[in-house]
DNA sequence: GCCAACGTTGGC
DNA sequence: GCCAACGTTGGC
């Protein structure tokens, strides 16, 4: 979600650590962020997303659930090249290479916290009760965050 | 355009 | 591995 001040955008963006984690992205210092296959989040990328945002590192489905870091976008969203290939994960014959579907964007790493903000203490903290993730039935993998939700999570990390 | 069936996500 | 919740698909 965009600053209204800065322009700055922030966001939440999921992961499993068994496919691709935090400690992954900080050896590689940079990755495609691909296998998106989700219209609401593929719009909020196309539409919202810009370079310079930063974005927590949320990892899901794993011993131990939170934000584990902060990633920059790096770049404008472009189409995921992983759509075409039928060895990828996510392949999707029906996508038009002439008008692709679905989109992808870089993320460099910025920092690994010391410690993992678990889901546990997210949903203690009173300034965080809008965050989509802890909503029900949630299930974007990437989710706008507002500056003041974002600084709260960094301030919790510590 | 409705809606049941199905597949996927993600916390537990 | 279970299951609730949601998105997508496809028959009508």
């Amino acid at each position: 979600m965009a600053d209204t001040q800065t322009g700055q955008g922030y966001w939440i963006m999921k992961s499993e650590p068994s496919c691709y984690s935090i400690d992954d992205l900080k050896r590689d210092k940079k990755t495609m962020w691909d296998g998106v296959r989700n219209y609401q989040v593929r719009n909020m990328m196309r539409d919202q997303m810009q370079a310079g945002d930063l974005a927590l590192f949320y990892h899901s489905s794993t011993k131990e659930v939170g934000v584990v870091g902060v990633m920059e976008i790096v770049g404008k969203a472009y189409p995921d090249p992983t759509q075409f290939d039928p060895k990828s994960d996510h392949p999707d014959p029906t996508s038009d290479p002439k008008s692709p579907r679905w989109l992808c964007v870089d993320v460099a790493f910025k920092q690994k916290f010391p410690q993992v903000v678990s889901l546990e203490l997210l949903k203690e903290s009173k300034p965080l009760q809008q965050l989509q993730i802890l909503k029900r039935g949630n299930r974007l993998s990437v989710t706008p965050v507002t500056k003041n939700e974002f600084e709260c999570i960094l301030k919790m990390a510590v």
